[in-house]
RNA sequence: GGGCGCGUAGCUCAGUGGUAGAGCACACCCUUCACACGGGUGGGGUCGUAGGUUCAAACCCUACCGCGCCCA
């Protein structure tokens, strides 16, 4: 065994345990009889790069991994890649414009096999940076959505689904991405409010007879205004309800007509209806009466002004975009004389999520999921309890969502992704099949023509926690894999995701696809921003890999992972986690230094002595936190539980208590406690535990160790008297401190009245001399003269100190540690003085102030004691 | 407009109805043979405001103020 270095550098271990553990196949070792325990990673975008929400989401997930591996269980914790349709195409897209092509000149065949050249190429960095986080998932069958037996379920669900009624064509008003030119599902479209205004037109009566105002906030679409409308109520416009207008700029006639949705409230209380780019009016026009198939249409893909089926939009207004359509348009209302007012007026507006481009409504023919028939079991797994969520305050919102689901939008104009298994006939039959044979099967002999349309990548990865099984075949994986055990995703992915394969895997496997479903934040900066690129303000998880090793990120990560909560993430937080991976470190250095080796049993040792007593009762009760803590599903209790051990106990206590008396018993129970805390730190940071447990002979790797079973009781008077001694100590460098004594002084602890403790105390003279600096204790009746005094556990303990004694510092001292106690005590006395809260309180909080007040009111007593004798 | 969440020490956050904790920061001391990425000690909070329930409220209820997010 080679002497460890001063410092960790957790660079020069990292790669290498990583490279180890994959190579071994200890990520999923064989374990074909022990209890399957399962998740599957939200799978990266394939062309994606690592950013600090993902180091968080395979952190929490690789935290339980490892425990549950460690536990003995058959973990497998599913990874792949996200084809990522629009993504991917777009990135695609951007770089072979760099060399001055297009992929329409490409045609589908030729760009598709670029994409795929480009994922082989770049789609290995996002796995590279998941195993620089220690992510330790099955790399060994690693999937990808574009799979080819995953690209037969994804056809096999669409027919299915089809064939259920599930999924249907239709024309309707979709949210159209001028920029991408696909439609996009109204989930991926993000309404931000705009500064515009507000333009009030003047509409003349066809029959001369007068004008009604209208208001509207895009007044280029009035080229395909095909009504007014008007609240049925409002008395102002009840006799004109039926007439005919004639539209300022088409001369088009449009009938006046009464609905609801005009707001008698807002602006004039008429408003123009254009059923063809507005949701709303879609909703009226299709109430008045006008079917999908006639609403006119002013715009083509770009959204650039096309001319209406009635042909009466103005020549020069055709071919403009919709910005340049109302620059041109306000004229022509002015000079018509039916501009009446302009007003600025916040509008919010529909943007598309990652094309940024102001979303237009538009007419097509899309397929569509009729997801409100799979709510309603998904709603029920969550009221039944088949699926927990956590926190729990994210079910309202799963409800909330499921409960007013629209149809969901499933087809997009792009070429990557799964194409559509729907077959056209020339007469506009359409076939939907698993195939084209197939769809040739129910045609009979006619020409058949593919949808040229993919399914939304959603569509794909709602199905990832069993088809990654092997569904639909029945595999031996799937069986034993599916339920889940646990999903863990960023709330922001709720609705895109979590949902979606809760309403899939509930058709299609007849089950849920897991049983609990754990909801993080997101990281935000440490001003609490949420971090882009744009504001430059991101953390790169790689970076600080770099600078801090990939423990003390993950560390931090879960320490500040408290529910229901968002990350502001600090750099000194991870600084101090690295610090703390020093400090085990060094614990592990002195171990060594002292001839502790590796435990070998998995049982505490048997053990005599009170500080190894003491630190078995430790271990347990660290080790009951965290089971806990795991679960409860609480990372932050976790963090802070082993934490707080490792430093505040092990390094500041028990290995300072042992130090100068490496005995047998002690080495062996140093040894066990430093394992289990290598064991139980390991799921946090496991790659310098793996490193301190290959320091001392192994025959296994900590990554398969297993999780501990102490088979021990926690001793309650090793427990007493360890902290005994540690209070002693404590008072007497708090002491120390408070008055100025220098460290070279030796003081001699004179204990007032009680022999038992001068006994105990004498046995660990050697200790108290290296930690308080302190001779050996000896019994006296009173304090000397000149003496600083300390109350234990209601015992005084006296240090003479002479001439050096400051009798105005140590009075002070005296006087406020005494105040101090006595405002306890008189806090006390008081509740116990009112019988309605001695009667009335449970008796152990009666009970529990009685014995403090007993024990404040004698520290109180003897420190004016103390006080006293100073004179 | 509807929903969710947050407001606790200078900062970031824990907190079970029984009189407030951590880390960092700060101050002082210590280069003591694991560690200065360290050790020791200390100061610092009327728990957003106002009511209510209770013997007892940071915690439960109501209203309000401020902040954030989601949906329409």
């Amino acid at each position: 065994m080679s002497e460890l270095p001063k410092t960790f550098d957790p660079k020069a271990i990292e790669e290498r345990w990583y490279a180890h553990w994959e190579s071994g196949g200890l990520f999923r070792p064989e374990r074909g009889d022990a209890k399957p325990w399962t998740i599957v990673m939200p799978p990266p975008n394939v062309t994606g790069s690592l950013h600090i929400g993902h180091a968080l989401d395979i952190t929490l997930q690789d935290v339980l991994t490892r425990r549950e591996r460690m536990l003995g269980k058959d973990a497998l914790w599913v990874v792949g890649t996200d084809h990522a349709g629009i993504a991917t195409q777009m990135v695609v897209e951007r770089t072979i414009a760099g060399q001055g092509l297009k992929r329409q000149e490409l045609g589908r065949e030729k760009f598709l096999d670029i994409v795929w050249d480009w994922k082989n190429q770049s789609g290995g960095t996002i796995t590279r940076q998941l195993r620089r986080l220690g992510a330790s998932c099955d790399w060994a069958h690693e999937r990808f959505t574009m799979d080819e037996r995953y690209q037969r379920a994804v056809a096999y669900v669409f027919v299915e689904m089809h064939k259920r009624g599930l999924i249907y064509r239709d024309k309707r008003l979709v949210n159209w991405d001028p920029r991408f030119q696909t439609a996009i599902s109204d989930l991926e479209v993000e309404t931000r409010d705009v500064q515009g205004k507000f333009w009030t037109l003047s509409y003349p009566l066809a029959d001369n007879s007068g004008a009604i105002q209208v208001a509207t906030t895009r007044p280029e679409t009035m080229l395909a205004d095909m009504a007014v409308a008007v609240h049925p109520e409002d008395e102002r416009y009840r006799a004109l309800i039926g007439k005919q207008l004639k539209h300022p700029i088409t001369g088009r006639l449009i009938p006046i007509i009464a609905d609801e949705h005009a707001d008698p409230e807002l602006g004039s209380g008429a408003v123009k209806i254009t059923p063809g780019h507005d949701f709303n009016d879609y909703e009226v026009g299709k109430r008045a009466g006008f079917k999908p198939a006639d609403m006119l249409n002013m715009f083509d893909a770009e959204a650039n002004v096309v001319q209406t089926q009635d042909g009466l939009i103005p020549q020069d207004l055709l071919g403009l975009s919709r910005d340049d359509a109302r620059k041109a348009i306000i004229p022509m209302l002015e000079s018509e004389g039916a501009l009446v007012r302009v007003e600025d007026r916040v509008i919010p507006t529909p943007f598309g999520d990652r094309s940024g481009a102001v979303i237009e409504p538009w007419l097509t023919d899309q397929w569509y999921a009729d997801v409100a028939k799979l709510a309603l079991p998904a709603i029920q797994a969550v009221t039944k309890g088949d699926i927990r969520i956590v926190p729990e305050s994210w079910a309202k919102t799963w409800f909330n969502w499921l409960e007013n689901i629209q149809p969901w939008c499933v087809s997009r104009q792009l070429w990557w992704g799964h194409r559509i298994p729907a077959w056209y006939a020339e007469d506009g039959r359409v076939f939907v099949a698993e195939s084209e044979e197939e769809a040739r099967k129910q045609a009979g002999d006619q020409p058949l023509r593919q949808d040229e349309d993919v399914l939304d990548t959603w569509f794909s990865s709602a199905l990832w926690p069993f088809v990654t099984l092997g569904w639909p075949e029945e595999t031996e994986e799937l069986k034993r894999h599916y339920p889940n055990d646990v999903l863990i995703s960023g709330f922001d992915i709720l609705f895109f995701w979590d949902a979606r394969m809760a309403m899939q895997g509930i058709e299609f496997m007849g089950e849920v696809p897991w049983k609990t479903l754990y909801l993080h934040g997101l990281v935000r900066d440490a001003q609490g921003q949420k971090m882009s690129k744009s504001k430059g303000n991101t953390v790169d998880p790689l970076g600080l890999i770099d600078k801090y090793g990939a423990d003390a990120m993950r560390f931090t990560l879960a320490a500040m992972e408290s529910q229901g909560r968002d990350i502001k993430l600090d750099e000194k937080r991870v600084e101090g986690y690295r610090n703390f991976a020093t400090k085990l470190w060094n614990a592990a250095r002195v171990l060594q230094m002292n001839g502790v080796g590796a435990s070998d049993s998995i049982a505490a040792p048997a053990a005599e002595l009170p500080v190894n007593r003491w630190i078995i009762g430790e271990v347990l009760e660290t080790l009951a936190k965290l089971d806990r803590a795991f679960d409860e599903l609480r990372y932050d209790e976790m963090a802070d539980s082993i934490y707080h051990f490792v430093w505040g106990t092990f390094c500041d206590w028990y290995v300072e208590l042992i130090k100068g008396a490496f005995d047998e018993e002690t080495k062996a129970v140093a040894a066990w406690a430093f394992d289990q805390i290598l064991v139980m730190l390991h799921p946090l940071m496991p790659f310098i535990t793996e490193e301190l447990w290959s320091a001392f002979p192994r025959p296994y790797e900590l990554i398969v160790a297993n999780w501990p079973e102490p088979r021990a009781q926690v001793d309650r008077r090793a427990k007493a008297e360890i902290e005994s001694l540690v209070c002693v100590i404590a008072e007497a460098r708090t002491m120390r401190a408070e008055l100025n004594i220098p460290w070279s002084a030796t003081l001699t602890p004179h204990i007032i009245g009680n022999a038992s403790l001068v006994d105990r105390l004498g046995s660990d003279a050697a200790t108290l001399a290296r930690m308080a600096k302190l001779a050996a204790p000896m019994l006296a009746e009173t304090a000397p003269p000149n003496s600083a005094q300390v109350v234990v556990n209601g015992t005084t303990i006296a240090f003479p100190l002479g001439d050096a004694i400051d009798l105005d510092a140590e009075k002070s001292r005296l006087d406020k540690a005494a105040a101090a106690a006595e405002k306890e005590r008189d806090g006390l006395a008081q509740r116990l003085a009112n019988p309605n809260f001695t009667e009335r309180a449970k008796p152990e909080a009666v009970e529990k102030a009685r014995s403090d007040h007993e024990a404040k009111s004698a520290e109180a007593e003897r420190l004016r004691a103390a006080l006293e004798r100073l004179g």
